[in-house]
DNA sequence: CGCCTCCATCCTCCACTCCT
DNA sequence: AGGAGTGGAGGATGGAGGCG
């Protein structure tokens, strides 16, 4: 990449930056921004500044993932505010919507037999059966459970108080009799005790400290094939556990509010992706649509008799 | 070989804007 | 005013590969 366009690239991750995007943006960003620029000049275009709209669309249409289309945008309005550039292209940044998609859910069963091929004579077993009840009965987020302190959790009155990783927001969580069983079990008999970590569950190996997303899932995929759990054309993360937890209860005609309240949402819209569980079912109850007749039919069949009406 | 990390991509969720 | 649609941030996921 040429210097100057190595400077601007630089220039803007600041300005991001002290806008108070966090780290995992600024990398995103420094990815699609420098593989934009790298398209620019394999279409010929060497500096920014002569930039022009044909390869601007060109280069968009480069990236295999559409979610750059969006990070591009914002660079080309910042280049057009600093001057760098004579016109405001963002606006020529094609947009992308994302296809309407259903979440992966479990049955209530799966999600048993889930939690029962979990090993638990084993110390690892013992940490990752406590790990893993808090999301398949709480539905936390895997980034929540690594993080997890033992500040975060009342023993006493038997809850759990955290600030979710991904909103900011606080959220009250029940501490449920097997929960803490498990947690405690996990505390006195299987974790780590040569560390001064604060997270509650760590690594089974050196050095001990806190348990990645990345280990959870790792987990999480080796217990949901233990099980015998098909997953070959089902997502099989920690949030399908969220998902399944959702449309269990919405299925067990639990108001939204309540779901939403459990789920930690602050926006009534965000159970709208859980919702998604309700149109599958309802299309069970789907009734068949009347064949065409009439002026319809004569539509369909490219008719023109419906233009005297 | 099991446990785990890294990186690229996908998905979720909040907040803002537009429309009725 | 409030519901629907959209943009954007950031966490979750999948696959490849490293390490003890």
């Amino acid at each position: 990449m040429p210097e100057n366009h190595a400077v601007l690239l630089e220039d803007y991750l600041s300005f991001c930056k002290q806008d108070g995007n966090r780290s995992g943006t600024i990398k995103r960003k420094r990815k699609f921004c420098g593989d934009f620029l790298i398209f620019l000049m394999a279409l010929g275009c060497n500096d920014i500044r002569d930039i022009n709209s044909t390869q601007i669309c060109k280069a968009c249409l480069m990236f295999h993932n559409k979610d750059a289309w969006a990070v591009i945008r914002m660079f080309l309005k910042y280049l057009y505010k600093k001057n760098v550039i004579e016109y405001d292209y963002s606006t020529i940044v094609p947009h992308y919507t994302r296809p309407f998609m259903v979440p992966s859910t479990y049955s209530e069963d799966e999600i048993l037999r889930f939690e029962n091929a979990i090993d638990q004579s084993s110390k690892i077993g013992i940490r990752d059966y406590a790990m893993l009840l808090l999301a398949t009965r709480l539905g936390m987020r895997s980034g929540d459970i690594a993080g997890l302190t033992f500040d975060e959790i009342d023993f006493e009155g038997n809850s759990i108080h955290i600030v979710q990783e991904k909103t900011l927001q606080p959220q009250e969580l029940p501490l449920l009799p097997e929960i803490k069983d498990a947690l405690m079990n996990y505390i006195e008999n299987a974790r780590p005790t040569d560390n001064d970590e604060c997270r509650i569950f760590l690594r089974q190996n050196a050095p001990y400290q806190g348990i990645t997303t990345s280990a959870i899932r790792f987990a999480t995929t080796r217990y949901f094939r233990k099980a015998g759990i098909d997953i070959s054309d089902k997502k099989h993360g920690l949030h399908t556990f969220r998902s399944s937890l959702a449309s269990s209860m919405v299925n067990n005609q639990v108001p939204y509010d309540v779901v939403r309240k459990v789920l930690g949402h602050t926006d009534p819209n965000a159970i709208k992706h859980y919702a998604k569980v309700d149109i599958e079912r309802l299309r069970e109850y789907a009734i068949a649509v009347p064949a065409p007749s009439g002026v319809f039919e004569a539509f369909l069949n490219g008719g023109r008799s419906y233009a005297g009406l």
